[in-house]
DNA sequence: GGCCAGGACACCA
DNA sequence: TGGTGTCATGGC
């Protein structure tokens, strides 16, 4: 049975260092991270770029920002009704309870940071968790449909395994170590974008020899 | 032209 | 608590 350390090395060696959350700056993360909600990452990134040259990566800009405006912004990564509610109920949130200071955000214990998150509507499990490990910097695992995919897909969990398990699963692994959540999630969808999609690209994947998947399937041919 | 992408929420039983 | 519909653009 392969245990996730191996599993992380051989993508480190494979992929390399990805070097998680491609952002200038932590509001920048968060931004991302609630634009990329089942979209793209190659949208989002217009999206960012058109936020940036009109000076709205800030908490106060996207505050003061018409909603029009941002509607018209982030049209590239699609949902941008519901998208352009969610910066706006975040960035209120950060104005009404914490002076619109991200540090003062963050500047609790990752169980409380993580609840607060969770209150504001349009950011759930992964968006908070994904806030928490590459904006505040703190270490809790991220979940995403391609970690779930490739575990169930490994034969490591089953494939109606909960976000909440999944994540245990991962942590009670893993050393609690900050750098490690950060590169390990960047690989796994780096893998998930290559080779584990819905149609599996098992060809040149680098686990395919500890893939519960691919061993069933190359039996079968 | 269909499928899919670094989800979350509302509504229903 | 689980299952389904909705949101929507752009790349392949």
């Amino acid at each position: 049975m392969a245990n996730l350390i191996d599993i992380y090395h051989k993508l480190l060696e494979h992929f390399g260092e990805q070097g998680w959350w491609p952002a200038e700056t932590e509001f920048e993360v968060i931004v991302g991270a609630i634009l990329t909600q089942a979209s793209s990452w190659t949208n989002v990134e217009k999206a960012i770029e058109n936020l940036k040259s009109e000076g709205l990566l800030s908490p106060e800009a996207l505050l003061q920002a018409s909603e029009e405006k941002l509607r018209r912004l982030i049209k590239p990564v699609g949902y941008y009704n519901a998208k352009t509610l969610k910066l706006k109920r975040f960035v209120e949130f950060l104005h009404e309870n914490y002076e619109g200071d991200l540090d003062k955000l963050f500047d609790r214990d990752t169980e409380k940071l993580r609840l607060e998150l969770l209150s504001v509507w349009g950011i759930g499990q992964e968006t908070a968790d994904s806030i928490i490990l590459y904006a505040a910097n703190k270490p809790t695992f991220v979940i995403d449909a391609y970690t779930k995919r490739i575990m169930s897909r490994l034969g490591l969990v089953n494939e109606d395994t909960t976000y909440s398990d999944l994540k245990k699963f991962f942590e009670l692994q893993l050393p609690g170590d900050l750098e490690i959540y950060k590169e390990f999630h960047a690989l796994l969808v780096e893998l998930g974008k290559n080779y584990c999609k819905t149609k599996p690209l098992c060809g040149k994947c680098p686990i395919r020899d500890i893939c519960a998947e691919w061993k069933s399937s190359s039996k079968r041919n």
